[in-house]
DNA sequence: CGCCTTTTCGTCAACACGACGATTACTGCC
DNA sequence: GGCAGTAATCGTCGTGTTGACGAAAAGGCG
């Protein structure tokens, strides 16, 4: 803060993404497969600099959620995660990025091809063995990621974000039976969440699901907070 | 990401510091005086740019806090809060800061004219208050600073790093009720904290407060996070 | 020694939770 | 149509946790 010869570092900001979703019966992370150097072939976050240095971080990452990923992010619950910046974490100079975590309901498969430039959805188990390999530090944030959301569904609603905006009780249940790893009681769940005011908001409609009794239909509620808080198993 | 004529946005990299800590019966933030434009001589976290390019942001982080506090980074806790770069927040420049926030035991009235360059402790009530200037979005942060604050005590053991090693039930009660500013029940606290297996290590000693029966000392155990969680009311 | 204070231990009812039985409302098959 | 299979929903019961509060323990002080 002396201010001799010194002036003020300019670095480099960038905002990543981790767009997690349910799919397939496993909790997914949106990645693509990097077309340049450095670590060109390798899978990474979506994201990418901001476009000029007037551009808002919230701004950047909806910006790069809709062009990496097709995504709009009126579907999905966006918020801040963190911030990495250790100084060799990019090899070819200093970059600082600011990490975004997306909870996305499950997504209609973007194919190779389309709008999306080859994002692709892999499961998280996937991603975090050993043996697969990711790009710059992202490994680390996405194991950030999934720690965050298996928290968050403790003690929030946001495990509806995961949902489409109509679903059932059980589409809400397997969202917690994946996130977490667990299994979880059918009845008991449900008379817990119901139980929380706010969170669920029945249609009144009625769904099919191939077999068995037809189950009610719910829309996401106003309550964001989950009290008292829905602790998993330790 | 085409690469035209453009090229990547360079942003002044900041670290900002809330350090939290319960004095004088309040909930207190150290702010310091501003000595430079713009808003001289107003309120403002601690705080500055990167040193170098080089510097890692944690390494910032605690170098800030000595530089501008005089505390080591050994003394207390210290998480990153988040990110903030709106376009416009710093009028001189684009600026990105990652602020950070720490928990420190009471400290000894860092007096101005010491090491500290004009440290100074201000209950968050007071700072919040709407009549009260804050430079730069600091008055955001800080209080995103005492949500996070409110929100950690309930389900982790961080509680205990507003105490000094060695600290009565008591002590970390009123940690609790202070940050909080609601009134819990000494028995039921009691009963509740030392039910947590690893929250607190009795020491053996007794200390007497004044009046009444002498208190048992602790220490912070290993346990960081509080299972079951203790919720505040709503 | 009594009185005040604070800490600590106990009690009790209300509530929340895990385990699980029973009922309801469908689909599919014979 | 009747019956088996399945999933959703409602209930029950024992246990553990919480909030409210009584009571005892252990000090200071006059």
């Amino acid at each position: 803060m002396t201010d001799d010869a010194w002036t003020i570092p300019e670095v480099a900001v960038a905002v990543d993404l981790a767009v997690l979703t349910v799919h397939d019966g496993a909790l997914q992370i949106m990645l693509v497969r990097r077309g340049i150097p450095p670590f060109e072939g390798m899978l990474a976050l979506p994201g990418g600099f901001l476009a000029s240095t007037a551009e808002d971080l919230d701004a950047a990452a909806a910006r790069e959620l809709t062009e990496e990923t097709g995504l709009g992010t009126e579907d999905l619950h966006l918020e801040q995660l963190g911030t990495y910046g250790a100084p060799d974490r990019d090899p070819r100079r200093r970059v600082v990025t600011v990490c975004y975590l997306a909870f996305s309901p499950d997504l209609p498969t973007p194919t190779a091809g389309g709008d999306a430039r080859e994002a692709i959805l892999l499961p998280v188990d996937e991603v975090l063995d050993h043996r697969t390999a990711v790009a710059f530090d992202h490994k680390k944030i996405i194991s950030d990621a999934v720690e965050r959301a298996r928290s968050k569904l403790e003690y929030t609603t946001l495990g509806a974000a995961f949902c489409p905006p109509e679903f059932t009780m059980t589409d809400l249940r397997q969202v917690y039976e994946i996130v977490w790893g667990t299994s979880l009681d059918p009845r008991n769940f449900h008379r817990k969440i119901t139980g929380v005011t706010g969170f669920l908001v029945p249609t009144g409609e009625r769904v099919s699901r191939q077999v068995g009794r037809p189950a009610a239909l719910y829309r996401r509620g106003d309550a964001t907070v989950l009290h008292p808080a829905m602790l998993r198993n330790r």
